[in-house]
DNA sequence: CACCTGATGTGAACGATGTCAACATCCGAC
DNA sequence: GTCGGATGTTGACATCGTTCACATCAGGTG
């Protein structure tokens, strides 16, 4: 056996790097990238910092890991918000590539400590692909309203403009320059913007 | 006199607190939050540490400061961009609306560092307001817009979406996440998608 | 003019952090 | 069974933000 189930502590920790990668991660959840301390993460592990360093090459090396789980945690929510819309009429692809904007902005808002460091600008040399990539589960959505015939623009630059509406809708609400008691309406007014510029035949409610 | 002219280096330097602020935005322009420290900061002006104290309650204090001094800039930079524009037509106002966004997006691509110290999430009670501020360089396009009947949507709920697609854009391009070569055709791309869900009669590039 | 008070700057220290090098321990392959 | 590489520990270093007791200056009061 590799592991023990009654947990007796083996000298060498079952897996240090999941378990780091864990304990980084709640202390994003609650304090961002500024709350993550190595040692921290070691000394809730119950390890010694300098254990740490067979497993990442630095602090940041940790923080990119964190970032790429974090962005698979959003992915899945807008995974899981488009999945609640049955239908395959154009009106269900609109309504799927608005609860995916949704699903982003409300995870930023929920878990904004995962969300600042999902977005951390990192050096190329630690980048972590996620697998499950919030990029992807927008391009799904555009892909599913180009097909419908619903795009007013090439499906090249649609991606950005998107992105972008929906992204800093989820920085300024989180970090409070937005008044977030007009959450709701602010949330809305965007992705009907993001719809009028993008999509045919402008649907005002 | 209160100074000397011939930088004599009084005991007590001449006017600290400005001189720390304005070392800790060199700082900051070339490093980000990150990369503004109280003690280094001090070391530049040739000050001890603790001498900061006098002036900012914490390294936080200090930031606030520099954030507000990247907002006027900002600000500054906004207001240059519309003044270039004449004119008091209907189509000058809309120019000067996108001259403003578009300076927004330039400013953070070229003082990435400041632009983030500038929006950065502070505790109310370190709070600085700055006069000249971006929000109502903003506030003031959209003003000349709606004077000239071009608002297709309701002047109070006008702010949150321009706000929100230029800040994104301007985030996730100083960010890497999304190609600065393709810098231009974002920037414009994001301009209209703006345009069009905010005002009369779509003009398409 | 002398003095004292308050504002301003200094020095040394504390705890905490990221990082590294030398050493200890254990698993698995030969 | 033994040896080697992977994994974890100890102890140290430099740096950081912060604080406290003390030094120094400026300006108003007597």
């Amino acid at each position: 056996m590799t592991a023990n189930a009654t947990t007796s502590r083996p000298y060498h920790h079952g897996d240090l790097r999941r378990a780091l990668v864990t304990a980084a991660t709640e202390l994003a959840r609650s304090g961002g990238s500024e709350g993550v301390g190595l040692r921290e993460a070691a000394r809730r592990v119950g390890v010694s910092p300098s254990a740490a360093y067979r497993h990442f090459p630095s602090r940041d090396g940790l923080l990119a890991l964190v970032g790429s789980e974090a962005r698979e945690a959003l992915a899945a929510r807008m995974q899981a918000a488009t999945a609640e819309i049955r239908g395959s009429s154009g009106k269900a692809a609109r309504a799927r590539f608005r609860a995916t904007g949704r699903a982003y902005i409300e995870f930023a808002l929920e878990e904004p400590g995962l969300f600042e460091v999902a977005f951390r600008p990192c050096p190329p040399s630690l980048y972590v692909p996620d697998d499950p990539s919030p990029y992807e589960e927008l391009s799904a959505a555009l892909d599913a309203l180009e097909r419908a015939g619903l795009l007013a623009i090439p499906r090249l630059g649609a991606e950005a403009p998107a992105w972008v509406a929906v992204h800093g809708a989820a920085v300024l609400l989180g970090d409070g320059l937005l008044p977030r008691d007009s959450r709701d309406p602010i949330i809305e007014a965007t992705l009907d913007m993001v719809a009028d510029g993008l999509l045919r035949s402008r649907t005002r409610a």
